[in-house]
Order: structure tokens, then C-alpha cells, then sequence
DNA sequence: ATGAATTGTGTACATACGTACACTAAAAGT
DNA sequence: ACTTTTAGTGTACGTATGTACACAATTCAT
């Protein structure tokens, strides 16, 4: 590596619109990378960012009006991973019986491989930027929707209705999100510290599952 | 009110000490101003913050270090809203009918008059700087802890152990916590919004607790 | 009463920032 | 083949930042 600014530029022959699309990703790229060495995106700068880029700060203005719109950029990739998530959990083989512990795995696993994504979503969620949170947070729901929606493929709480199927899952993912900051303050290589932290991962969610099947649907109206 | 600046500072006869911790508040208050603002705690800087509470910005120096210890000092503050919280909610009366429902009454209300502390506590909760993010961390661990203890006293769920009375207190003070963001967010005088907010935090409590109350400890240990 | 300690001020400097404007080189449209 | 568009560069300017140093004013200790 000759230079520790050039990210991903082999000068291969492309259309414009491609190189464009490459640097754009490289400059969301370093955003990401340096919130990956501790610093906050809300704290970011356009010349810190295009810097960490290898470009001049004012080519930054050829992808972006200003920060926030990178992040907004950012969020739509984590909307894709999020979504990958859910079809990979799909995948994992949903055997009725340990799913929950190999959920757990399979999305512990996810996090550190998608580490500066979580990370953005983490301190973002209810970070900063307003818009940035709201964005966020649509996804999270959009996300929490098709949690939903698998639930019912999968033929679980079938005599439940949609709406609290839906807060089930809302809850389901506010425990997940909850578990990803602290996934990702855990010292690297410490199984132990790693696997208490499942266990209790683990249990809470099979509480929640439990709870829902107790739930059969009480709709009792509130008249204080 | 005569100058934006000044926050509190009659110039009664106070001693050094009292002046210093005087002033030392106002700091923090204007923080955590800035910071209902709209800018995020890792954002500031010490001039802004010198600048707001009116005072010239090498002054900061005779307070904190650095950003990050004047952070620390709200911590402490936090810790301390979160007690008075438990305190606040167990007077309430815990008459176990609707319980669930006056104790999320009590949990709005409690947030939004402590908005920017809350503000504080979910945004740094996973944000830039990993210190007080720790910091943060451990109050909550601690507050987690008293509302388990308050859960034995009042004698829920007698013959659940110690440790999965924590684990199921843990998750619902996640719940709690991520709910503040949302409260934050809440356009002012919409009642609508604000009760369809608290039914769903409501039901979701609700399957904690009842996922809880059938869990009846199944330590099955998993060999995979 | 006098000297020390300490809180807050004023000035200063190197550095970083956002952004404006003029420019180059190369791809795209004609 | 030409002109136009456009991704990226270079320079420049006003402003904000963190921090160092010397100083003023007041409280504390003696």
C-alpha cells in the first residue's frame, strides 16, 4: 500500500458515471472508517472526511451538499444490510428449536462483520442529526415490518393479530439494536466475556417469545 | 433578562468553594442547553460551551480537563435522575392492577421534565467517546440493578433467581431506554401520537412482564 | 494585616474549518 | 472533429477552535 489515502481506484477503463459512483462510495467509506477510530459522525468535517478520501476538501461538494447528506446516503446502505440480515437469519434454518441461541449467532456474528455499519446506526439512532435519526428510525421500522411479516410465513403466533405482531417485533429489535453497542465494545478474543453476554441475550429474547405466546390477544381498553 | 448569557449567579456572599461549584453548574447546564439545541455532546467544543455559559473561554480550564471530564460530571447527574426516578415511581403506588400503565405515565412525564438529561444519556449511550459511553453504561447496569431489587421487595416474582430477575429488569430498562428518543422526538401538544406511543410501550412491557411470570427457571444448559 | 492561592480575564498564535472562485483534464454529446 | 459537461485540483479568505501565558481581583490562611 503506497499512499494511506487511496482507498479502492485501479484506473481501469469506466464510464463517468461509474468513477463517480466509486469515489462517492469512497467517500462514505472514510466516514465510516472514521467513526471507526472513535470519532462521532455528527463531529465529522467535509475536510476530514475527503481528506481521509485522499481528495481535495472541495470534491466533496461534487457528491454532497454537506455532511447529512452523506449520512443519509449511509443510512440507505444500512437499510440494505439490515435487510440481508433478516435473509440471512432466514436462511440459518429456523428449527423451532434452538432458534433463538442460533439467532443470537448468527446476528453477533453479523454485527462485527458489519462493525462501522452498526456503529453508525448505534450513535446515529438517537444521535445528532435530526433528520439522520428520523431516517434511521423509518428504517428500523421498515425492518421491524418485515420481521413481521416472516413471523407470520413461518406460520408463528398464527392467532395473533397483526398489529401486536408487530409490537412483538418492535420489541424483538429494540433488544437487538440495544445488544449491538455492546457487541461492539467487547475486548476482541474474550469467549467468555462473548458467550455470558449471548446467554443473557439469549434468555431475554426467549422471554419476549415467551411473553407473546402468553399474550393471546387482550384488548382491553384503558379508562382512567 | 438582560444579557443571553448569564445563567445564575447572584453575586451574594458565597464562599470560593460555593462560587466554584456555582459556575462549575452553569458549565454543565450549558452543555446540556447546547445540546437541546440540537448539537450532540461530541460535537462541542470548549469555546461554544465557555461562550454559552458567558465566561471566557480559558475558564472552562479551571473546571475540566477536557470535554470528556465535564461529560463525566453529568454522568453523575444522570445517576442521580435515574435514582429519583425509582423513587418517583415506586410512590406512585404500585397497585398492581394497571401498574404497567401508571408507571409509563410516570416514565413520560419524568423524561420530558428531565429532557436534556435524557437527551444526554441516549445520545452518548452509544456515542463517540467510549469513556462515557462506559460511564454511562455502568449508571444504567447500576439502575437495572436497584429496580431488581425493588422488584424483591415488593415481592414480584418471588421464587425467580437473582440473576434472572436482573436479566428480565435489564431488558426492561432497555425498553424504557429506548423509548426516551422517541419521547424526545415527539412533536409538542399531540396527545394522539403520544397515547398510541404509550399503548405500544405499554403492551410491550406488559409481554415482558408476562413472559416473566412464565418463565419459572428452565436452566437447560445448551451443548452446541 | 499581609502574603498566598485561586477564579476568571485578555491577548495571542498556530491550526482547522467551510466554502467561493478560477482552473484542468477527460469523458459525453453533437 | 468540435463543443459542452463535469469530476477533481489549487488557491484564498474569513472565521472558529484549543491552548499557552501573563495578568487582575478576590478569598483564604496565617
Amino acid at each position: 500500500m503506497p499512499t494511506p489515502a487511496a482507498k479502492l481506484k485501479d484506473k481501469d477503463k469506466l464510464t463517468r458515471t461509474e468513477r463517480k459512483d466509486l469515489t462517492r462510495n469512497t467517500l462514505m467509506q472514510s466516514a465510516l472508517d472514521l467513526m471507526g477510530e472513535g470519532r462521532s459522525f455528527t463531529s465529522l468535517g467535509i475536510r476530514e472526511i475527503a481528506r481521509e478520501a485522499g481528495m481535495v476538501p472541495n470534491a466533496f461538494y461534487r457528491h454532497f451538499r454537506n455532511t447529512d447528506e452523506l449520512g443519509l446516503a449511509l443510512v440507505e446502505g444500512v437499510g440494505i444490510t439490515l435487510r440481508r440480515l433478516l435473509r440471512e437469519a432466514r436462511q440459518a434454518g429456523m428449527a423451532q428449536n434452538d432458534m433463538v441461541r442460533r439467532s443470537v449467532q448468527v446476528y453477533h456474528q453479523y454485527v462485527k462483520q458489519n462493525r462501522l455499519q452498526f456503529l453508525f446506526i448505534s450513535s446515529e439512532r438517537s444521535g445528532g442529526s435530526r433528520i439522520l435519526r428520523l431516517a434511521i428510525r423509518s428504517d428500523v421500522t421498515h425492518f421491524t415490518h418485515e420481521m413481521a411479516q416472516d413471523f407470520r410465513r413461518l406460520g408463528m403466533y398464527k392467532d395473533m393479530p397483526t398489529s401486536s405482531l408487530q409490537m412483538v417485533c418492535g420489541l424483538i429489535v429494540t433488544t437487538m439494536l440495544a445488544a449491538a453497542p455492546e457487541i461492539l465494545d467487547l475486548p476482541p478474543e474474550q469467549p467468555l466475556l462473548e458467550a455470558e453476554m449471548n446467554d443473557n441475550f439469549v434468555q431475554q429474547l426467549q422471554i419476549v417469545l415467551l411473553g407473546a405466546a402468553c399474550w393471546r390477544d387482550k384488548p382491553e381498553k384503558s379508562q382512567s
